[in-house]
RNA sequence: GCGGAAGGGCGGAUGGCCGCUUGGGGACUAACACCCCGAGAGGAAAGUCCGGACUCCAGGAAGCAGCGGUGCCGGGUAACACCCGGGCGGGGCAACCCGACGGACAGCGCCACAGAAAACAGACCGCCUGACGCGCCCGCUUGCGGACGCAGAGGUAAGGGUGAAACGGUGGGGUAAGAGCCCACCGCCGGGCUGGCAACAGACCGGGCAUGGCAAGCCCCACCGGGAGCAAUGCCAAAUAGGGACCGCGUGCCGGUUUGUCUUCGGGCAAUCGGCGGGGCUGCUUCUGCCCCAGCAGGUCCGGGUUGGCAGCUAGAGCGGCACUGGCAACAGUGUCGCGAGAGGAAUGGUCAUCUCGGGGCGGGCAACCGCCCUAGACAGAAUCCGGCUUAUAGCCUUUCCGCGCGU
C-alpha cells in the first residue's frame, strides 16, 4: 500500500468507499472473528461479507463512560477509520472498531492513527 | 471594610485544513456522484417525578362502587403537585428562611423505653389530720396531765422524680395540708359583633375548664382523574400463512310483499322488509346507539410470522427582547423586532494554530505588583413536542437588602 502521508487529503477518487454496519447481526459475527488490540481501542475483522464494499462499524459500551464521552469516542474512531480505511482496508472485510474508557478519547490522534496501520498490518 | 440574606445573567472566542446530516439551487433521463448558498445540542439536552398536546383502544352519556391523586385562602395558567399574593405556625438581632398547614365530640386502632400512673382516671416518694393502742420523755397531786415518735383509717395532688407528652400556666388569696376552691393576667371553649372575597384577625360578653397526642395506621370530608403510549399510530413493499383446537352464545318466533324454485295446488323452501325475542360491546345499574342470529361479533390456547422503507417529525396553549396598557405580583392584551436542530448503530464533528478569562509553577520585590512557563479546564449530548419540578455543575459577571465597625 502506498503510505500517503496522514494528509488532511480528501481521499483520491478511485479508492475505497465505506459502508457502515447498521445490523446487529453484522456486529455479532465481526465480534467472533479476528482481533487485534491497541492501546486506543480494539479492531475486529472478519473478512468475507458477500460485498465489493469495506464496511466498518463502531461500539462503544457504557463502559467508555457517559454519553458525551460514548461520542467523542466514536467520532474520533470514525475520524481514524475515514483517513486509514479507504487506503489500507481489504475489499469485501467488515471491520469494527470497539472504544477504550478513557484512552480513546484522550490518546493523542497521530497515535491513534498509526495505531490502526499498524493494527491492519498485523491482520494480514 | 468584614460577615450575612435574596435574586438575575453567562457558562470560551476567532481562523485554517479535512469531514457528517439536512433544506434550496445548478448541467443531466435518473440514480445520492459533483458544484454553489444556507441551517445544524443544553442550562440543565439529564432524572423520567408531575401537568398537557397528539395517537390508538374501551360505542356514547349519567350515577354508584372500587382504585389513584390533591389538601390553609385567593389569584394566574391550556393544565399542574408549578408560579404569584395573603393568612397561620416555627426559626433568626435582622435581611430573610422553613412548613404533607382539612377533620381527633363519625368510628376503630396505637402511645415503645422510662415512670406510681399514658386516657380514665389513678397515687410511688411526699404533705396534712389522727381513733384504739404501743414506745419514750417531763411534771407532780402516784394515777392523772402534757410533749414527741410509731400507727389502723382518712384528706390532698402543691413539691420530687420519668417521659415526646402527666389532665391548663404564672402570681396572689385561701387552707390542717391542698386544689379554679376564689381572684387578676395569659391560654382554652362557646356566642354574636366588627374588618376581610376568603384563610383569618380584633375587641366584647359568657363559661372555671369540659375537649391529651398520632390522620406520615385505617378512616371521614371536599375536589380532580378511563387505559396505553411516537417501539403510539397510518401507509407501501417483501417473506411466510391463506390455519388448527377448545370454550361461550346458539341452531329463533310472528306478520307482510314481491321474486325464484319445488308442489300431492293446501302449501313448503330460499331471498327480502318490519316487529318481538336472545346474544355481544368497561366492575355494576339506567338511558341511548351499533353489531350478530347460521354460524359468529366474543374469549382462551397452539402453530406460523415478527424484516425493510415512507409518513407521524417538528410553526406551536410557539419562544425570547423592547415599548405601551391593566394588575401589588404571577400574568394577560396590543404593537414591533429577532429566533425557529430533526438524526435513526443515531448527524451537529476531527485536528492544528492564535487570543482571552480563571487556575498552577518559578523568579524579583517588605508589599501592591512585574516577568516567564504550563493549562479551555464544571456538569453534561436532542430522540414526538410543549409547561413545570428535582438533581448535577469548574469558574466568572451583576443587582437589591440586613447586621457590625469606621469616616462624614
Amino acid at each position: 500500500m502506498t503510505s500517503t502521508p496522514a494528509a488532511p487529503d480528501a481521499p483520491p477518487a478511485g479508492l475505497l468507499r465505506l459502508q457502515v454496519l447498521t445490523k446487529r447481526a453484522d456486529f455479532l459475527r465481526a465480534s467472533r472473528a479476528r482481533r487485534v488490540a491497541m492501546p486506543g481501542f480494539i479492531l475486529q475483522a472478519r473478512a468475507g461479507n458477500g460485498t465489493d464494499h469495506v464496511r466498518i462499524g463502531y461500539t462503544c459500551s457504557k463502559k467508555v463512560g457517559n454519553a458525551v464521552a460514548r461520542n467523542r469516542a466514536k467520532r474520533r474512531l470514525r475520524e481514524i477509520a475515514r483517513l486509514v480505511l479507504p487506503h489500507d482496508g481489504t475489499v469485501g472485510t467488515d471491520y469494527v472498531l470497539v472504544g477504550r474508557a478513557n484512552v480513546t478519547a484522550t490518546r493523542p490522534f497521530d497515535l491513534l492513527v498509526s495505531d490502526l496501520r499498524d493494527a491492519l498490518g498485523r491482520m494480514t
